[in-house]
DNA sequence: GAGGATGATTTGAA
DNA sequence: TTCAAATCATCCTC
């Protein structure tokens, strides 16, 4: 509807309203030296309206003039009843046809992810946190995780603090601009037909910029929350190389559980101690080095004979004068004697899971590392000093050895679930032969 | 810088 | 979920 019709309309509803208003009119008239006839009334508020609508067309001067003159006119106040009647009709169908809309979800979305980044909401671990975790996972528990990790939640704490000074003043700009406009529209409303009604509209449509704006701060911040972190997880692949002392002790654990080098939770856990590092870090430390031993396996033995003759000094010690034969020392790793809850101490087995009470020399621990080892028998290991020949780099012959008896809790390792598939990897010394030729290449159980 | 060593990640199977 | 295997990415040694 066009400004002619609208006026066209305001016309023949203020005179059909003429008679309503005529009661109101009644006491203008009595102020008014003269009262003007039907057609007359009609030129007069055909005028008014012509005014009203030409108003804004004026210079400001010129409109104030004419606003004064418009505000003194004795038809103002059942003029102004009527427009404000009809504008209160336009504004409720306005008001009908906007429908209460469902919360936006992609505002949802961007208010979720800064809840849980700790970004907004209270101040929580939330992704920092997280970001405790991984950076715990990344930097194997050492102190620079501490430093990256303090990084990470100093970096973060800054875009928190952008983001809430922001958002702030988002909000306080809101405040003010809203005041600014409900204060314009009340003084308009002299002037014009305002209804409270509309001037709800007005703050709600300049809310819904603001909120606008609003989403856009969000969205920049979880894009900031985002880079930051993606470049923290960048650095979790910088991989560092585990202690020297904490690769001794992952490997002679490993070589003395060489039949079933599968840690339990347990031992994992505690292997993560004294390591220094993570739980997932142990697990993926004996996945590597359980695939490595099997694509490498002569290295492997050399190292294994490395670890065999480490374990045997440890566990044969300083020369003590009173040693109790039924107690040898324990080899220092996660076996037998160790604190884990291994076998009792001195309590060794042969390759058919016999028991075999070890005596107080290096022999006896030897036989003991490398049960754990390999599974070599005691006569085996005496015809080899204890140690693994070098020939058994060369050697052939895998198969499951050293199960620990029933109700002794065995060796500190997982059920041997695994060991049926592992055992084709465990050197293995033919028990009719002491070794197998390094070069029969016929041997029946060559390596894998 | 090349190449091996090594920790982490991905993928697929059980 | 855990594991094996393959692969990636980085470190380390020469």
């Amino acid at each position: 509807m066009d400004d002619q019709q609208r006026l066209m309309q305001i016309q023949s509803n203020v005179a059909a309203m003429n008679n309503s208003v005529m009661g109101q009119q009644q006491g203008y008239e009595n102020m008014q030296p003269t009262a003007p006839t039907d057609p007359d009334r009609k030129q007069e508020i055909g005028d008014i309206l012509q005014q009203i609508m030409t108003i804004t067309d004026q210079s400001l001067d010129e409109a104030q003039a004419r606003k004064h003159t418009l505000n003194c006119h004795r038809m103002k106040p059942a003029l102004f009843s009527v427009l404000c009647e009809i504008k209160e009709k336009t504004v409720l169908s306005i008001r009908n046809t906007q429908e209460e809309e469902p919360p936006d979800p992609q505002l949802m979305r961007l208010d979720n992810m800064l809840i849980a980044e700790g970004v907004a909401g209270p101040e929580k671990g939330g992704g920092s946190s997280a970001a405790a975790n991984a950076t715990a996972a990344a930097s194997g528990g050492q102190p620079d995780g501490a430093i990256e990790h303090s990084d990470y939640r100093a970096k973060l704490a800054q875009i928190r603090q952008i983001y809430h000074t922001e958002l702030e003043k988002y909000e306080q700009a809101c405040n003010e601009f809203t005041t600014h406009v409900v204060n314009l529209l009340r003084e308009q409303s002299r002037t014009r037909p305002i209804a409270p009604k509309e001037i709800e509209r007005m703050v709600g449509i300049i809310r819904k910029k603001f909120s606008a704006i609003e989403m856009q701060l969000k969205q920049s911040t979880c894009e900031a929350v985002m880079i930051l972190r993606s470049r923290f997880l960048d650095a979790r692949r910088k991989r560092r190389n585990f202690s020297k002392q904490a690769t001794e002790v992952l490997n002679e654990y490993f070589y003395s559980h060489l039949s079933n080098p599968y840690p339990s939770e347990e031992a994992k856990e505690e292997l993560a101690r004294k390591c220094s590092i993570t739980v997932s870090q142990i697990s993926n430390w004996f996945g590597n080095k359980r695939i490595r031993y099997k694509k490498n396996i002569g290295k492997a033995q050399e190292e294994a004979n490395m670890y065999a003759a480490k374990a045997a000094r440890a566990a044969s010690g300083p020369p003590t004068p009173h040693q109790d034969p039924s107690t040898p020392q324990s080899t220092g790793g996660y076996g037998i004697g160790s604190s884990q809850g291994g076998m009792e101490a001195g309590m060794y087995m042969n390759l058919n899971g016999d028991n075999y009470q070890g005596g107080d020399n290096s022999v006896n621990a030897l036989r003991h590392v490398i049960s754990q080892s390999g599974g070599y028998t005691p006569d085996s290991v005496a015809s080899s000093a204890g140690m693994f020949d070098p020939h058994l780099q060369q050697m052939t012959g895998y198969r499951p050895v050293v199960i620990p008896p029933p109700g002794t809790g065995g060796l500190d390792v997982e059920e041997d679930k695994h060991e049926e598939n592992w055992a084709g990897y465990i050197p293995q010394m033919n028990q009719d032969d002491e070794y197998s030729d390094s070069n029969d290449e016929d041997s029946p159980n060559k390596t894998k």
